[in-house]
Parts: C-alpha cells; sequence; structure tokens
DNA sequence: ATGATTCATAAGTACCCCTTATGGATCATA
DNA sequence: TATGATCCATAAGGGGTACTTATGAATCAT
C-alpha cells in the first residue's frame, strides 16, 4: 500500500480543518494555486473528490470526511513527537568527558553550571576512549591530545602540567621534602610513568633510581590522586586538577617546577553544531569558569 | 511548530523500522544515497543525530528512538486511513439520475446489477437538477439533453420521444380510441406540454382543443404515468419508460406514431474517471441492459 | 589479502511544486 | 444592475529539492 504524496496529505489536513483553501494556503505559508493544485493532485489518487466546490466554499465529501480526522491525528502525532524532541534535544546536554576530569573538575563545578541554566539537564559519560560524534551520542567532549582536529571546534583548557606530589603526612616522615632527591626515599606511585623522568631530568637527575611498585598503575590520575591523597606514596600529577587540595594542604606540591606535556585538555564538539543553544551555554560557561581560575 | 519535511520524515521511520538504510531505502524504492541524505537533513533540522553510525549498522539515538513509535503510528493511521477509503470509495457508487428515470427503469433493474457486482454498494440521487459532478458527490449521472457535455463521457441510451397513452378504462368510457380526434373528447393531464401540439402537429391537426386544467402540472413523467395508470386522463408520455405497463394492458398506446424531441437521456461521467472499475461495471451493465431490451 | 557490505559524499540532473497571472462564479452593496 | 470582494481553477514558467550515479572509506568475512 503506497501512500498518496504526503505534501499533498498534509494540505488536505490543513484545507480539512479551515474548510478553506485560502485560509489553509495561508497557514501553510504557500498561495491558495498551490493548495489546490495539491488538492486536485490528492483527489486523482486517491481517485475520488475530497471536496465539493460549492459557491465561495468547499465542503468535504464523505470520503474526505472520513480521511480528515485520521491525517489530524497522524499530524497532531507528529507535531507532538518533534515538539518533545526539540525540548529533550535542547534540554539534555550530554558531556563526554575523561574521568579525571569529570572527577576533579567538572562534578565540583557543575552546580555553579545547573544554577546558570537552570532548564538544562547535565548527562556525563566518562571514558578513557576518545570521544566519536559520530558514534557515541555526546553534545560536548573533552579529551586531552596534541593538536586540533578537523570537523570539530576545539577550545584548549590548559596544557597537561605535571609535578610530584604528596601528603604532608608521608612528607614529615622523612623530615620534609627539601629537594628532589629527598623523593627516591620514598615510595612512588607508578614508577612506569614515563612524567616521572622527565621531570627529574628537568632538576638534573637523570635515571632516577624510584622505589615502588611497577604494578602499581591505577591507570587513571584522579585514582592516582585518591592515593596520594591517602599518603600512600608520591604521585606525579597535574596541580590544575588538585588546586583545592593544594590550598587546603590536603597535598603538598613540593616543588614548583613543572613539566610540560606536549599533551593539552581541550573541549570539543562538532562544528555543525556550535551554534546549538545548549552547547553554547556550555561553552561560555566552561571558559568564564577557566578565565575566573586563572585570573 | 513546523514539522521537518515529511519526506524526510518518511524516510526515518522505514530507516528506524529496518535499522538498516539499505534496507529502508529498497522499501521506498529509492537508493541507499537517498536515504542517507534524508537522514542528514532530518538530523539537521531536529538539532542532533537521530542514528549512531556504528560499523556496518546504524543504531538509534536516544532521540531517534524516542522519535520513532511515534512516527511508525502516524504513518499507520495514514496508511489504514487510505487503505480503507481507497475501498469504501471503490464499494460504493453513486448514481444521480432523473428521477423519472429512477422510478421507471432504473430500480426495477437494479437487482440485476446487484447481482453482477455483489461487492458494489449502490447509492441513488435523484433530482430535477443537472448532476454536477464538481458540486454533488456522484460518480455517474442520468441526465436529458439535446448534446453531449464538455469534459464527461457521454452514452447516449434513448432519444426522448413522446405518444399519447392512457388507461383501458379511460379507452373504454369512449368506446375505444380509434383516431387521434378521439383523444379531443376526453381529459388531458397537463394540456399546456408543448408535446401535445408537436404530436397533434404529426398526425394532421394543428392547434387541437385540449380538455383539462391548465394546472395539473404533475411536473414529472413518472407521476403523470401514475395518474393515467389511474384513468384521470391521457397524458403524453415516453414508451421507453412504460414498457411494461404496455406489455400488460394496464396502459394503452393507441397510436403508432411517436413525436421525437431533440431531447435525449444519457448516462455520463467525467472522462477522468472513465477507468475507474466501478464505473466501468456500471456503464458494461447498462449499455448491456439496453442492448437486450432493443435486441 | 580480497571481496562483500554498509554508509557518506560529491556532482549533476530531472521534475515536482510553487508562484504569478488570469479567469469564472458567486455574493454583497450601492 | 453594476461594481467590487471573495473564493477556487487553471495555465505557464522557473527554481530548487530530491533524486541518481559514481566513488570512497571503513569494517567484516573468507
Amino acid at each position: 500500500m503506497n501512500l498518496p504524496p504526503l505534501a499533498a496529505i498534509r494540505v488536505f489536513e490543513a484545507a480539512a480543518r479551515h474548510g478553506n483553501f485560502t485560509k489553509a494556503a495561508e497557514e501553510l505559508g504557500m498561495t491558495q494555486a498551490a493548495v489546490s493544485y495539491q488538492i486536485k493532485l490528492l483527489e486523482e489518487r486517491v481517485g475520488s473528490p475530497l471536496f465539493l466546490r460549492l459557491p465561495r466554499q468547499v465542503v468535504l465529501t464523505e470520503i474526505g470526511a472520513r480521511l480528515a480526522p485520521a491525517t489530524t491525528e497522524a499530524f497532531e502525532i507528529l507535531r507532538a513527537a518533534f515538539a518533545t524532541t526539540r525540548e529533550s534535544a535542547d534540554g539534555i546536554l550530554t558531556i563526554a568527558t575523561i574521568p579525571t576530569f569529570a572527577a576533579t573538575w567538572l562534578v565540583p563545578r557543575l552546580g555553579s553550571f545547573q544554577m546558570e541554566n537552570p532548564a538544562l539537564a547535565v548527562r556525563l559519560k566518562s571514558g578513557r576512549e576518545m570521544t566519536d560524534f559520530v558514534r557515541q551520542e555526546a553534545d560536548v567532549g573533552i579529551r586531552s591530545g596534541t593538536k586540533e582536529w578537523a570537523g570539530l571546534v576545539c577550545h584548549k583548557l590548559f596544557q597537561a602540567n605535571f609535578t610530584p606530589m604528596l601528603s604532608p603526612a608521608l612528607a614529615a616522615s622523612i623530615g620534609g621534602v627539601k629537594t628532589p632527591a629527598d623523593l627516591l626515599k620514598l615510595p612512588i606511585l607508578d614508577p612506569s610513568d614515563p612524567w616521572w623522568n622527565i621531570w627529574f631530568s628537568l632538576v638534573g637527575i637523570e635515571k632516577p633510581a624510584l622505589r615502588g611498585d611497577l604494578r602499581n598503575r591505577l591507570g587513571d590520575q584522579h585514582l592516582e590522586g585518591r592515593a596520594v591523597l591517602a599518603g600512600q606514596g608520591v604521585g606525579i600529577l597535574t596541580p590544575f586538577f588538585f588546586q583545592p587540595e593544594l590550598q587546603q594542604g590536603q597535598l603538598i606540591q613540593p616543588f614548583d617546577i613543572v613539566g610540560s606535556s606536549e599533551h593539552a585538555y581541550w573541549l570539543v564538539y562538532p562544528e555543525a553544531r556550535r551554534n546549538v543553544p545548549k552547547i553554547r551555554a556550555f561553552r561560555d560557561w566552561m571558559l568564564g569558569q577557566l578565565g575566573e581560575a586563572t585570573a
């Protein structure tokens, strides 16, 4: 069963509702001639007249009258579906983010975003894989990398610096950390991390003898940070992620020297959607937050 | 609230149902590229992706999944509506006919048509006004006129002949009708009918002195025929309409001479619908009936 | 490694659909 | 009765959408 042309059905629906071709044309934003044309088309397809042409008015035929309510109902369903879709699509912001960033920076600040955008619901998808906007449902992504990506708008959030950190208790256990070499007395969380060699090289120590279990690979800087906070060892972390803990003294950054990786963290989203309101709102909020923090 | 392009919605519905652009394209009779194009169009209109493009398959996104059932439902409604419409339109034959023809010829024979076309229901609309297929709901019309009409297929049914008729009792009341002049002794139903002058002229009598009340204008040959049958007077009638009564002797046609009007009775229907099955069926049956009657 | 399958994209074209313009018919008003 | 307003039908013509074709990329199977 093939439906008649949908454009014709739509015109018929409006014309039946108004009982007037001219008014239907106005509603649909087209000319009266176009309505007349489409109705005629539909009548030929259906095989019988749908309207009786009375002087200065049109009236549904029996068949037209039977058809009209069904078409109206169908279009109501479509209108409702697409209306709520638009709302829900506009009302839910899905952020695909690196777990560390989510836990240390984003989640604590989401309250502020919600305050500014009470109509927006936020959904987080944190995962290690790089956000692929074609294969995953996400509005914006937070990822790390060395350069920008084609097809995406990329806002550089911060550089992935790193420096050793430890808990005050652990530092006290050896009478405080005065020189980089002091760190070698303490257990190192994840000694396999290449950042260690880079950092020690910066302070003049090549091939440091790191104490610690090579199997300690928590795999995620956020988890490593929790271990450091618990005093389980020294970690090499990105200061940006642990600003509150550093300020409150729960964590110590013994040296100002930071290593600089070529990686940076980025906020990204498809170029085609750069003007979607919820995406603009999130971008503006996020860049604002970073601006305040650095200012 | 403006709906996205309906063509795109239709494609989306099929694609969602199949979960496969290629299959949807087959169902819709178009190429896979066209499906891809329409889905992309719809996604841009909606403002968010509707499918996730996974390797060798597509999967509905959350928004797509919410949209899909509604679209399917809407199209089901439309499909059902137009399917039953087609059936019902095909199943009811509406005949707009002159009352006389309906009463004297058509109705007595409709049983035969029903036997041949058990699936067709017949609806009669008898009225004096000429059938206007634009302003009235009718599939075929029976009308009288002098020539064919533009835009309509016209089958000439018979010429509107006329000749005096009366009941046997009335004829006996004056010892039988032997010559046309005998008729002048009897009351004439509707002496104002112009057919009288024409007929008497044919038999050599100019300006006949007709007895009868000028106000007797029944207006319809069928009603006049009933009055003649009741013996109320002489009528000038079309033999075609009263064949059964003539054969059974309820009515007498005293003279073979018939007047011939330029009017004829026609079966007509819009040219554009000449091949609609129910119309073909009726035309074939009707012409067949007339052929038998004259043969 | 090769072919099959699936979707995306670019280019080009056909034709549908709409607009413009006009006419016919009816109704209202002077 | 004439004149204007309203409403729909129709013809002509152009623009643009929505196809098709062709090709590419990615994945999966053999």
